[in-house]
DNA sequence: GTGAAAGCGCTAACAA
DNA sequence: TTGTTAGCGCTTTCAC
């Protein structure tokens, strides 16, 4: 929209976009002397301060962060890297991490793997690119390209969702644990024939963490822990579904595991539909304590998971840590619930 | 972890970060060659080519986005701004557009403004100091300065959810006409007594505007269109609660319209819970068109709204225009459907 | 408290 | 097809 740039020499500027040196030749100072007015506005004088904000608010200056990151080397950027973007609980998370972040300044660079390492290898390469002050991603597996890459960066790493010791700093639940919690609650009850049904167990390896629990639990009690896993991802379509299939696969359950509430509920629904009673001829459990679960009726037995607090505690931890603070190698446990409904 | 770097003059480099030189150098030809062999590989000879991608993978060499976006002033950057993380419906939207977006090799820059239009306009400022290729952003309302700001940008911009004159580009759907839609329903089916619920209008004002195409029909039939409006954001519990509320300001009430499907699923599930019957007692319509109303029983008559693929739409059209193609103030109606179920 | 000089790692422009 | 040169806009280093 300016026509007045003076093409003196060849320019390689072509946007009419207002530099620092402009702002700081506008307020009679050098660039540096701006730019310290504006990231260390304590180590410049009162008076150079006012004219430098002065100029700023006059001239439309919008920083190019892109020219500061590569001065600098560091960018304010975190990466977060997610399996998934349907499963809400991911979600979640990343709300947690973003009004912590977003509060001291970080923005958030987001990628998504779609449960495949090999997605997560190449996010990983590009997110280093971008100079990234810290990276998070969901969960300690990682190819052997990734975690070599992980291994040498030299930003905090913070792996989520699940407890265990991975490359650098750590906030998650056990799994395991939940499972096994689980598990004996349905023991208490009295079941016995009881089925663990989860979706694509390979790629959701923490819900097949928490069949590891369950089935430890049972085996302990000399009983059987069979299990259905369904190719499809979780959802209520497929809870419903899966009613069906565990009760021709398994006649006699009296209990039924699931790996996550979208399942659960969906069978909880389609069994009111089939005019089953809950938890008189089937009990059901799920997994993540989704606010869908308590409107139900009955309410669903399930584990709570603190997922946007996961996110938070992550994010505190990060900024700790990006602040200078020597925080090594951290694990933090934020635990679980139960939480017993009227479904089991 | 490498200590070879000899000391020459006054060196800024600290990482032991691979360049692009030291690529080049190891593959026999010169820095902008290499850069041309690993993004214009047509434009270099099928040897260099080789040579340098060998070369990128003996040196582990990691491109650094940083410099090269500053140099080019193009960053395959694209920021995202929305409303809010909690809701699902711009979840979903995000879910669109990032599939699409990392297919092309584009980046999401995720950016939360709790439905406050003075944070979307410091989001806008610290996005654009990243050289975004282009900026998403969730409605055509902005701030004074924000659109200011927009106006004078010179990369797409591509204004989702809601159909309308934007600013640039636009992809949504018409939520007037949607709430005409789904108030003509209500009207057909013989209720009189309808009431509207919404959560925080002011600020979900796409929900506000479905209330107006619903006002508008009423009225035109001479039937009054009472509004409640909760002051909570939109959620199962909120629902429920309402439901209470509604009955007790409107006691003959037949129909309530509710301004998305987890405030009526969240009534519809209370209903039960207190023995009413739907839609005898009080029939229940909704908006979206969430998987959770078609599990209820009744079935929730709501409004599917295309989310995912409106962000995928909004992707390919920016994807169109960055790639060259001159698509300037097009306007993409995503277009909406009725969903009739039980409850109404 | 302030500034001059140098350079972050890459690519646009121009030339060969 | 390849290379040379000169930046992109900012911040670091070091000196005053």
């Amino acid at each position: 929209m300016s026509k007045d740039s003076p093409a003196t020499v060849k320019q390689r500027r072509n946007s009419d976009q207002v530099t620092l040196s402009q702002v700081a030749q506008a307020a009679g100072v050098s660039p540096i002397t701006a730019s310290r007015a504006l990231n260390h506005p304590d180590k410049v004088s009162e008076n150079a301060r006012r004219n430098v904000l002065e100029a700023v608010e006059r001239l439309g200056y919008v920083p190019n962060l892109v020219a500061g990151s590569l001065a600098s080397s560091r960018s304010r950027l975190i990466a977060v890297i997610v399996p998934s973007l349907i499963n809400t609980v991911f979600v979640e998370v990343i709300k947690g991490l973003q009004e912590t972040l977003e509060a001291e300044g970080y923005q958030i660079l987001l990628g998504n793997t779609d449960y495949d390492l090999d997605r997560e290898y190449q996010l990983v390469r590009t997110f280093f690119g971008w100079s990234c002050s810290a990276l998070v991603t969901a969960g300690l597996r990682h190819n052997q390209a990734c975690h070599t890459l992980l291994a040498n960066w030299d930003h905090p790493i913070m792996e989520v969702m699940e407890l265990g010791k991975g490359m650098d700093l750590n906030v998650g639940l056990d799994h395991v644990a939940a499972g096994r919690c689980m598990a004996s609650h349905l023991i208490d009850r009295g079941y016995r024939h009881i089925v663990y049904v989860g979706a694509r167990l390979t790629q959701d390896y923490r819900a097949g963490m928490r069949y590891e629990g369950h089935r430890e639990v049972l085996q302990a009690q000399g009983i059987e822990a069979p299990l259905v896993e369904l190719d499809t991802l979780g959802s209520l379509q497929a809870g419903a579904e899966s009613l069906t299939q565990v009760l021709a696969q398994h006649p006699h359950t009296q209990a039924i595991h699931f790996a996550n509430d979208d399942l659960a509920a969906g069978a909880l629904l389609a069994a009111q539909r089939q005019g089953l009673s809950v938890p008189g001829d089937i009990a059901i459990a799920g997994f993540n304590g989704l606010p869908l679960g308590q409107h139900v009726t009955p309410q669903l037995t399930t584990i709570l998971s603190p997922r946007e607090e996961m996110g938070r505690l992550a994010a505190k931890e990060l900024i700790r840590r990006l602040s200078g603070k020597n925080v090594y190698r951290r694990q933090h446990d934020v635990g679980f619930t139960l939480q017993t409904g009227g479904s089991t």
